[in-house]
DNA sequence: TCTGGGGTCCTAGGACCC
DNA sequence: TCTGGGGTCCTAGGACCC
């Protein structure tokens, strides 16, 4: 009998990498299996990811470094600085080799996918082994597999494939009984719900939803009175029904970002207003460039700088500035321009300055430029110089060509001690990995 | 001594328009 | 002293995610 399009039960899959950035790199050096291993933010700041020993160590997500520091010596523990050119191209190949189990796949971060497995006649489970096999022996990455009716059960799934050792990497909720799903969903916290962070958590237990299955079973209108209609939709997935769809990034291909953020921490405080506008022309750069990638325009910009606010005995001061373009545009030049007069107006001497940024708002495509009568158009030209540098860059390296502003010193840079080769990406790290050896 | 860098979505409130 | 009703757009801020 021919079943009609909605019989199909919705199924959707989320997959991701264990530890992804430590994998990679012992994907390279099999040395690093079995023991801890981290990788820091940058700056060498704070530790983003680290291995199952590792988190067995006691070892929090995203505490500062110098404060497990002290378990290099006693036990063994190994660092390295996070090296963003390899763990790109690795989950590049990743999302390719998923992407080919399923006819829709959403990527959602560098190590994470949904897939969309609905009408897929056949074993749910043993279809997940078979891809988490495939990723192991072809790109030496482990991965956790979770199945379930929506986005937000496929995520809760995840969370139980990778906690307990006894489903073997994969879970899925549509192979449990309707009691069993109650019992495992009353042994989760409600906190590792999809969607609910810190805050919503102690709000939760203030109104005695603890667990998973209290806000599956919690008052609908009720949750939406006092949390809106966010959380009102991840209690209506706990229950099965799909709210949020798969948003298709392979086939509508990557959504133009709304607001470009280029901000870093310096690698030692600066003072001076000459090195905070060589920072800020810098970030300007790589914001204008990632603009140009998705062939976009902007309207406004942001330029914000801050003091180190750990610093408890410091001297505090934190300003922004929003500033209108007359002409939306992606032109590296012009944008340092208006960011450098940002950083003018907002610098104040006597300051530590640790911080500094730039946002780019106001985004569209650059096709929609709207026109000024009072300036003479110089688009035309301005996009073939801005071609010649991105193309260059890509070439020869990042700021092979550069402005004047961002200054040829450049002291206020990052900190990266233990960074690992490009072993993907550039054959001369290859040969400097193989004489390292 | 040392504390990341991106992103998203939703809501409330003000400005402005008819 | 009286002072509409609705709509849109923008911004700031809060929450979340990796």
């Amino acid at each position: 009998m021919l079943q009609p399009l909605s019989a199909l039960r919705p199924t959707f899959a989320l997959i991701d990498a264990n530890n992804f950035y430590v994998s990679c790199e012992r994907v390279f050096n099999p040395q690093l299996e079995k023991k801890p291993v981290v990788v820091l933010s940058n700056n060498d700041g704070c530790i983003v990811a680290r291995s199952q020993e590792a988190k067995d160590l006691g070892i929090g997500m995203g505490i500062p470094f110098f404060q497990a520091k002290h378990l290099i010596q006693s036990h063994g523990l190994i660092w390295f600085s996070s090296n963003y050119t390899l763990y790109g191209d690795m989950s590049a190949r990743m999302m390719a080799l998923l992407g080919s189990f399923a006819p829709r796949q959403e990527i959602y971060s560098i190590d994470e996918c949904f897939l969309d497995l609905t009408g897929m006649h056949r074993d749910a489970v043993s279809y997940g082994q078979t891809i988490r096999r495939c990723t192991r022996r072809y790109l030496g990455l482990p991965t956790s597999v979770g199945i379930g009716k929506t986005k937000t059960l496929a995520k809760l799934a995840n969370h139980l494939a990778k906690k307990r050792v006894q489903y073997g990497g994969v879970f899925d909720w549509q192979a449990c009984e309707p009691l069993m799903e109650d019992c495992l969903m009353a042994q989760i916290d409600v906190g590792e719900i999809w969607g609910v962070g810190k805050r919503l958590r102690m709000q939760l237990r203030a109104m005695a939803i603890t667990t998973c299955r209290d806000l599956k079973y919690a008052q609908v209108s009720l949750i939406r009175q006092r949390f809106g209609v966010v959380l009102e939709r991840t209690v209506a997935e706990l229950n099965g029904l799909a709210c949020l769809a798969l948003e298709d990034t392979q086939i509508s291909g990557e959504k133009r970002k709304q607001q470009i953020i280029s901000s870093k921490s310096f690698g030692q405080a600066i003072t001076t207003l000459t090195d905070l506008s060589a920072a800020v022309s810098s970030y300007t750069a790589r914001a204008a460039e990632k603009l140009r990638q998705q062939d976009s325009i902007c309207s406004h910009l942001v330029v914000f700088i801050q003091t180190n606010s750990f610093a408890d005995q410091q001297k505090q001061y934190a300003n922004s500035i929003t500033l209108p373009l007359v002409v939306a545009s992606n032109d590296t030049r012009r944008l340092s321009q208006v960011a450098l007069r940002g950083i003018e107006k907002i610098y104040r001497l006597g300051y530590n300055y640790k911080k500094a940024g730039v946002m780019l708002l106001g985004i569209h495509p650059a096709t929609q430029q709207q026109g000024n009568l009072f300036v003479a158009d110089q688009h035309q030209h301005a996009s073939k110089v801005m071609h010649v540098m991105d193309h260059l860059n890509q070439k020869y390296g990042a700021n092979t060509l550069s402005l004047a502003g961002a200054g040829l010193q450049q002291h206020w840079r990052m900190q990266a001690a233990q960074r690992t080769p490009n072993y993907t990406t550039a054959w001369a790290e290859l040969a400097q990995a193989r004489a390292d050896r």
